[in-house]
DNA sequence: CTACAGACTTGGAATAATATTT
DNA sequence: AAATATTATTCCAAGTCTGTAG
């Protein structure tokens, strides 16, 4: 195995003295009612009969277009009429000659791995029962659906194909007409527990869809405060200002520093600028922005002035503009639309050294954007006066509502459903099927990279010292990038300067990886990979790719000959998953309190984010929160000292009361009619005063469970500080949301009798409910 | 075949909501 | 009750990877 460590992050602490030392009683978690409210809330609402499109059964409809769409191009003058092409003239330059010396695949001795035999043995899907919060969700459903039928007769394709349609409410029994419908409609919306047929063409991703396509971001509205030329007031035309409003939104960022982004700016902004602007404009140097700042802080703040009752009408009043983008009905079933803004302008804002970073991002218009819905659903009126949609398609095999392209970077952007809808769960379900399936293969693909990495082929031997790091470290694959794109890399475009190779067998990375992050590891590796190592750095330059003869498309090629659907993603999802359930299975709790199996359970979760590198910046606080919680461990510490001598003396002395000293700090001292100011100085002031020593007398009976409690709460600082400090930079959420089949952490959460609700918040419960019932013997 | 459009997942930061402390 | 810390959610950039036009 290959030993790792990630820089900045501190050396385990073992798992199981961390874990012993806590015995505190966190109240972290409380939000579970809310949950359970707000589902209520939202099953209440009632629902517009012309929402829903009837819908013929069993109807599958083609895509229109062959299933491919045009999007507008923003980049071209006239971006209604333009079908996009290539024009831009901007061609892969770093598409290397790799191609040329391609050899031959070699597909045959794994084969045969196709028909290996499942050795799996564990329970795989069994159901068991589902936890309070998965009745309750679940109920919330049952009402929505209810609500949705007793509204409107057409019920869809499923209901007419199961036959047997019910008349709601009229027969005598209505109880049980009513458990029925409950179970029919369980049926309904609940694809998870079917059997999903493989022969079903999955190219098809809906058949009726509606919704009511984007919201817009407010129009400009111009607030007349000036920048500053040289000292010198100016006020700017709207479209001027609007520009010029974007840089000042970022004056408190460290972006307005960089050179690239002032570049990028200035030219954008200069196209915004009327002739007499241009003329007066000179430099972006001599630019102030700072009114127009002070101007959008000014705004903030009165924002924040307002009393709790007036923010709360504010939200609702929104929340009621919103509501009728906020779902889609997709084969009958309402569901919730993820991302129904459309982005507003601003400046693009990219990751490490974008070379657009500081372009403004142009507004999007109706024009821009193709709305995708189905062919008998009412196209939602567009929402802007005097404009239309650019483009209405009707394409089933894809999943999105909306789309435009984005004007900096040329890429699409899409409106989806949610992660709690059936298209995204229904993917991700797949996503952790096919890692569980890799668990099958795994033994035999690891033989055939060993065995290539002494291949005669050089191809051969790259793509498997490649795949050994894959595997291995959980890199990501590296797929070539553009010149106008952040410098990073990932396994396949690794360049000579970014690995260093020390004798006899470690290899020291240093690379930035996705997101510009950077990935700093070094390992001791198989000798025939360091010496494949070697060998492809030899006699290149610094800027050199180290795997020039492989390419993705070749590596991920070659998978599919190892394992049908098989891509290099997989080797990530399937390490951190395995990882998790490995980790977590090696201790076994009977009764401990429960922040220590969720102490355990986040240990684990932060073993794979670093397996992962999923990493967040600093706190800009963390010195100072440290700092914090050591002064309270030393108070701590101080009280059960004195309890402890209080407690050796009396039972010196045979008394049945002692006296224990306190150390209190002084509190501050606010009149009604102080100023924030005023207030901020007194709590300095009573701050550095030391603290006053109060004198109780307590019973000796007590002092034994005076001194336990004290003792716990030490255990919970030092467990707070160790984990804080653990954490400080390691980024748990990622792999929780993106790499950690669900079903591990329940099944784990049963066996151990943990709430699933302290685990996962309520968008990660209603993204996993399709994990819910799973069995606590489920395995990985 | 190859470049690249296109669709979908993954990612950290920003922001909002909520909990805790003062 | 306000300030501050913590956690959840939103935002949108940046990856992966497949299919297809040329």
């Amino acid at each position: 195995m290959v030993s790792k460590k990630i820089e900045n992050i501190p050396e385990d602490v073992p798992l199981n003295q961390l874990i012993s030392q806590s015995n505190g009683n966190r109240k972290a978690f409380s939000r579970e009612e809310n949950v359970v409210t707000n589902l209520l809330e939202r099953a209440g609402r009632t629902r517009k009969s012309e929402d829903v499109v009837p819908t013929k059964t069993g109807k599958k409809r083609n895509a229109t277009q062959e299933g491919k769409t045009r999007f507008a191009d923003p980049r071209a003058e006239d971006s209604r009429e333009t079908t996009f092409d290539t024009e831009s003239g901007k061609t892969k330059k770093n598409k290397r000659m790799k191609k040329e010396s391609k050899q031959k695949t070699d597909e045959e001795s794994f084969l045969s791995l196709e028909t290996k035999a499942n050795g799996n043995d564990c329970v795989s899907e069994e159901v068991s029962r589902p936890s309070a919060i998965f009745d309750k969700l679940k109920k919330e459903e049952f009402i929505i659906e209810r609500a949705q039928q007793n509204n409107d007769s057409a019920k869809g394709t499923k209901r007419a194909e199961k036959g047997s349609p019910k008349e709601v409410g009229t027969s005598e029994d209505e109880r049980e007409a009513e458990e029925e419908e409950e179970e029919e409609e369980e049926e309904d919306y609940r694809w998870w527990g079917r059997d999903n047929q493989e022969d079903e063409d999955d190219t098809i991703k809906w058949t009726t869809l509606s919704h009511s396509g984007v919201l817009f971001p407010p129009e400009y509205v111009p607030h007349n405060k000036p920048i500053l030329y040289r000292g010198k007031e100016i006020y700017l035309s709207p479209k001027a200002e609007e520009v010029a409003t974007f840089f000042a939104q970022k004056l408190a960022t460290e972006y307005v520093k960089k050179p690239q982004f002032r570049k990028n700016f200035w030219e954008d902004f200069q196209q915004h600028l009327s002739n007499d602007e241009k003329k007066k404009l000179k430099s972006l140097d001599e630019i102030n922005f700072t009114p127009i700042y002070e101007h959008l802080e000014a705004q903030k703040n009165a924002k924040k002035a307002l009393t709790s009752a007036e923010k709360k009408a504010i939200r609702e009043e929104e929340q009621e503009k919103v509501k009728k983008y906020t779902v889609a009905i997709v084969d009958g079933k309402e569901e919730k639309v993820g991302n129904f803004r459309v982005e507003p302008p601003g400046l693009f804002l990219g990751r490490g050294e974008h070379p657009l970073m500081g372009k403004v991002k142009k507004r999007i218009m109706p024009e821009d954007i193709t709305i995708n819905i189905g062919e008998d659903a009412p196209v939602p009126e567009c929402p802007i006066a005097g404009h239309r949609w650019g483009q209405i398609i009707h394409n089933n095999k894809v999943t999105w509502l909306a789309g435009w392209k984005d004007s900096i970077t040329g890429g699409y952007k899409y409106v989806w459903l949610s992660a709690g809808s059936r298209f995204k769960g229904q993917s991700d379900q797949q996503k952790y099927e096919k890692a569980r399936k890799l668990k099958n293969y795994i033994d035999e693909i690891r033989k055939d990279y060993t065995k290539g990495l002494q291949s005669d082929s050089l191809e051969e031997r790259q793509r498997s010292t490649a795949l050994y790091f894959i595997d291995r470290l959980a890199l990501r694959v590296g797929n070539e990038k553009d010149e106008d794109e952040a410098d990073t890399v990932g396994c396949c475009s690794l360049r000579v300067e970014h690995i260093t190779l020390h004798d006899p067998n470690a290899v020291e990375f240093d690379f930035l990886g996705k997101d510009s992050i950077r990935y700093i590891n070094t390992v001791t590796v198989d000798g025939p990979v360091f010496y494949n190592l070697k060998e492809f750095v030899r006699g290149k330059k610094p800027e050199d790719e180290i795997f020039d003869k492989l390419t993705v498309q070749g590596l991920n090629d070659h998978l599919k000959t190892l394992m049908p659907g098989l891509s290099a993603k997989v080797f990530r999802t399937y390490n951190a998953s395995i990882t998790l359930a490995r980790l977590l299975s090696e201790r076994k709790f009977e009764s401990e309190d429960l922040n220590n199996k969720l102490t355990f359970y986040n240990q684990a979760n932060k073993e794979v984010a670093i397996l992962c590198n999923h990493q967040r910046t600093l706190p800009v606080s963390h010195e100072q929160q440290m700092n914090r919680l050591q002064s309270k461990l030393d108070e701590a510490l101080e009280w059960l000292h004195e309890l402890e001598q209080a407690l050796k003396k009396a039972k010196r002395d045979k008394k049945d009361s002692v006296e224990v000293v306190q150390y209190v700090r002084p509190k501050p001292n606010f009149r009604n009619d102080m100023t924030q100011i005023e207030r901020e100085a007194e709590r300095k002031r009573v701050a550095e005063l030391p603290r006053e020593s109060k004198v109780r007398q307590m019973k000796t009976s007590n002092l034994p469970s005076q001194i336990e409690k004290a003792e716990q709460r030490v255990e919970k600082i030092r467990l707070d500080m160790s984990m804080k400090e653990e954490l400080k930079n390691v980024a748990l959420g990622t792999s929780k949301i993106n790499y950690l089949d669900p079903r591990i952490t329940v099944a784990w959460c049963k066996k151990n009798q943990v709430p699933i609700e302290k685990i996962f918040s309520k968008t990660l419960l209603t993204k996993f409910l399709w994990s819910m019932e799973s069995s606590e013997d489920f395995c990985f």
